[in-house]
DNA sequence: AATGAATGCAACCGCCAAAGC
DNA sequence: CGCTTTGGCGGTTGCATTCAT
């Protein structure tokens, strides 16, 4: 855990100000380019001494924080891509709350950002729905909707050759992030379906990170099918994904505006079903119970405007 | 245009574990 | 072996900005 930093000899740095005088709230200028000069010149570690002999009246810890969600150079900023809250939501899943195990698969992007997104972003949506973020409903929600709508984001991304770029935009070592993210989307295709690669990026290099446990093989399967129904060929259907019903398999289209993929993607103005559905929309089976079409039609998630299931075979 | 609410995010806090002494 | 220091982590807070009325 302790760095690796060889230890600062003592009479290296000027005397230390009084503990009292500890400057507190945001960095101003000065401080960030000595900070900044500092590292370049020492490197980092051993951050109570670092801020003494930098000059800085702050505290070791809040040098450190301040250089490593802020100033550290390959920091990414800007909006998460799909791919990586794709990824994003898929650790959480696994790991939970483990914020720095979870950034260290998203390059350039700090555990304090993904904490953020996490707490403003996906928490909103279960406030909203009314339900604890971390209960097994909102994270089927997740599966069910959210998953499949930047699943489509990554995809219309790699098929339009860009996901390399985008990768690629900073000089952190991206292509971790094609490796983790990429490959574990394929675990949501668990029938026997090919997964069209339209990326050319070989999905059977399968990476470490992998959630099958995570997203049941008899729940959802979004993939791009091999034989899409002509009717789900339109350029308005963006999701296909299918869906156990009562143990009975059904397809499920929807329509998912491309303006944005967090969970407003799915408010009903933004989403409308396609194809049709034989049986009562109540009917239909998420995970345990039936909460979704039960509960949540006064959200914005209403389930009457949002789905309309077909059968397979059909 | 004014203002209150909601949101996003940088920064801080408290706790813990490991290493040093 | 126990105390201190240091670094790391997750949770929380405060404030600037944006949005809605």
């Amino acid at each position: 855990m302790r760095s690796a930093m060889p230890p600062v000899t003592k009479g290296m740095c000027p005397p230390s100000e009084d503990d009292s005088e500890l400057r507190r709230g945001p960095w101003t200028l000065e401080e960030d380019t000595l900070l900044t000069h500092y590292i370049a010149r020492h490197g980092e570690g051993r951050w109570n001494m670092l801020a003494k002999c930098a000059g800085l009246r702050r505290t070791g810890k809040s040098c450190r924080l301040r250089w490593l969600n802020y100033l550290k150079p390959d920091i990414k900023r800007g909006n998460l891509t799909p791919q990586e809250q794709l990824l994003i939501l898929e650790l959480h899943s696994k790991w939970g709350n483990r914020w720095s195990k979870i950034a260290q698969h998203l390059p350039g992007r700090t555990d304090n950002e993904i904490k953020n997104y996490w707490r403003t972003r996906v928490q909103k949506q279960a406030r909203q729905l009314n339900i604890e973020s971390n209960s097994k409903k909102f994270l089927e929600a997740v599966r069910c909707f959210w998953m499949p709508t930047l699943l489509q984001k990554v995809e219309q991304t790699s098929s339009s050759s860009s996901l390399k770029e985008m990768s690629s935009q900073n000089s952190a070592p991206s292509d971790q992030l094609l490796d983790c993210a990429i490959p574990s989307l394929s675990t949501f295709s668990p029938l026997p379906n090919k997964i069209t690669d339209r990326s050319n990026h070989s999905f059977e290099n399968s990476s470490s990170v992998t959630s099958q446990s995570l997203y049941p093989t008899d729940f959802i399967n979004t993939s791009e099918q091999t034989e899409i129904p002509e009717h789900l060929t339109s350029p308005n259907v963006y999701g296909h994904a299918t869906v156990y019903n009562n143990n009975q398999i059904v397809n499920a289209s929807y329509n998912i505006d491309s303006s944005g993929y967090d969970m407003e993607g799915f408010s009903l103005a933004s989403m409308s079903a396609v194809g049709s559905y034989e049986g009562s929309p109540s009917e239909c089976q998420m995970g345990e119970g039936n909460w979704i079409c039960n509960e949540m039609t006064d959200t914005l998630w209403n389930m009457d405007d949002i789905w309309q299931f077909r059968e397979l075979g059909e």
